[in-house]
RNA sequence: GAUCCGGUAGCUCAGUCGGUAGAGCACUUGACUUUUAAUCAAGUGGCCCUGGGUUCGAUUCCCAGCCGGAUCACCA
């Protein structure tokens, strides 16, 4: 410990003077009484001439100081707001007085007192009595900035978290946007189950997983990137109405709108389709975002976003055609053509269902600002979903695209454990043809569907995605407390 | 994986056409009894991301690397 920051001994110093003084550094417990944001609402409306005789208790961490001499200025920050506190040598006493112009931004103390106006108006504490509850050894970010660099937020999240409240407001509406998501599907008789992490066999998605070893069992498992073959499953063993909130894992590139565990809620529904699901969604979605803003419209980077239902809808067939000129149901090679022509290189794309995809995802997605459900996919792109009951090349499938980025992703549940086994045999030889992302074959599944598992419709959406829209953030990073990042790897 | 941008004090940033560095905040000392980005004065604080090269001399120029960001690719 010789290369200790200048600044750090300077307090650790401060810290044996105040042990010296038979006063703890580190408080065991205070009784805080009074939140500092009940204390502002509370009071905020009093006069200068006004005096409470109430004697209040807070604590909070110190974020700013202004000395005066004999009289001296600072702001006590909690996980409710920010108070101004006044100490004044006349009511604290010199010994007091001086420990107190001692103790450092960052330093976390109790505080009793009685709340005033001051002279220029502004809602304070009045110390009668402090008590220094927990010692900072490290100097906080300046105060004016904040903390601006992205990978120390990152990294280093308690920190920004302290330094910037518009942080601190985005994890609140976060926790808020599950909350309300849960009490919505509650509501409506849905009930949360919690199925493995760990799988044997991992699939209800195309995405690389994560691999990792049970020793005793000395057995491979993956951590899951989706929660749907379980939770259907569960439909098959009677639960009807079931949802699950869960982080999933997939072993893919990082942007700021992929991180490589994110949370997802899936749902099922017994007895509906996907037509069902997509006014669930929307009134879920129109809902939520009228609890959070009051109103149906919000602002994501500058551009007004309207969740008033209902939302726009468009099949994948009238997408194509508007935003590329392509007609879906030409034969391949046309399609092949086409993609040629639009500068897309699809000759590693085997299937016609996978061109149509490829051409999907770059014409049109990115022009898709408003809610917008993209509605039928061609079936081989989606193993799990049921075939359109007019249409079989297609599957009953939606995606909602919002400001570009994929929401939500939706279908009628494939339930026909025939089709599903030759799905999942497709897939296999897809993955033997090179497909790194193919479902592998899960028998234990096929199996459950023989019982019989009834018409269902099924939704996945992404939480963080979700809160991204609702807190204005750019990237996936301001969402999630601590994103991936790369170690640093010179141990010095 | 590709391209571009960035990495200088605890933080926010300047700067050095190549001669080992500055400001503001924070911290220390002093002044100040109603301030709020408090003020004033004097200080402390730097492997200028890492490694090589060029050079008498590199934080600066060149090359490679590391980390981050953006865009693209990938991710239905």
């Amino acid at each position: 410990m010789s290369d200790v920051h200048p600044e750090e001994s300077v307090r650790v110093e401060k810290l044996q003077a105040l042990r010296a003084q038979g006063i703890s550094p580190f408080a065991h417990t205070y009784d805080k009484a009074n939140p500092l944001g009940e204390v502002i609402s509370r009071y905020q409306s009093l006069t200068a001439e006004d005096v409470v005789e109430t004697t209040l208790s807070c604590a909070g961490r110190i974020v700013a100081k202004r000395g005066h001499g004999k009289a001296t200025f600072g702001n006590i920050m909690d996980e409710s707001g920010t108070l101004q506190y006044y100490a004044n040598i006349n009511i604290l006493g010199e010994t007091a007085y001086n420990t107190l112009l001692h103790l450092d931004i960052g330093d976390i103390i109790g505080i009793t007192g009685k709340p005033f106006k001051s002279h220029k108006g502004e809602l304070s504490l009045r110390v009668e009595t402090f008590t220094m509850l927990t010692k900072s050894l490290h100097p906080l970010p300046e105060k004016f900035h904040g903390l601006q660099d992205k990978e120390l937020r990152y990294r280093q999240r308690y920190v920004d978290l302290i330094a910037n409240e518009e942080v601190r407001k985005t994890f609140k509406t976060r926790s808020e946007v599950v909350f309300k998501i849960r009490e919505f599907l509650n509501q409506k008789g849905f009930m949360e189950v919690e199925t493995p992490v760990l799988h044997a066999i991992y699939g209800g998605a195309a995405a690389r997983p994560f691999m990792t070893h049970h020793n005793t069992l000395d057995q491979t498992l993956y951590l899951r990137i989706a929660l749907e073959l379980h939770l259907k499953r569960l439909v098959v063993g009677g639960f009807e109405k079931i949802f699950e909130i869960g982080r999933v894992f997939r072993n893919e590139g990082v942007s700021f709108k992929h991180n490589p565990e994110y949370t997802l809620l899936e749902l099922y529904q017994a007895y509906a389709d996907y037509t069902d699901v997509m006014a669930l969604t929307e009134s879920l979605l129109s809902q939520l975002v009228f609890t959070l803003t009051g109103g149906y419209t919000l602002t994501y980077q500058g551009v007004e976003l309207n969740f008033k239902a209902p939302f726009k809808r468009l099949t994948l067939k009238d997408a194509l055609m508007h935003y590329a000129q392509v007609d879906m149901d030409a034969p391949v090679e046309v399609l092949r053509e086409k993609a040629q022509n639009l500068g897309l290189d699809v000759s590693h794309k085997p299937l016609r269902g996978h061109v149509i995809q490829y051409i999907y995802d770059k014409t049109v997605e990115h022009n898709l600002i408003q809610p917008t459900f993209i509605v039928d996919y061609p079936w081989e792109t989606s193993p799990l979903a049921k075939r359109k009951r007019d249409d079989d090349r297609l599957v009953e499938r939606f995606e909602l695209i919002v400001s570009a980025m994929e929401i939500a992703n939706a279908f009628s549940e494939l339930n026909d454990p025939i089709d599903q086994y030759e799905r999942f045999l497709d897939q296999v030889k897809a993955r033997e043809a090179g497909d790194t992302e193919a479902h592998q074959m899960d028998e234990d599944f096929v199996h459950a569907l023989k019982y019989g598992m009834p018409p269902t419709g099924g939704l996945g959406i992404g939480i963080d995605r979700v809160v991204m829209l609702l807190t204005d953030s750019p990237s996936i990073r301001d969402v999630i407390f601590f994103p991936h990042l790369k170690q640093h790897d010179n141990p010095q």
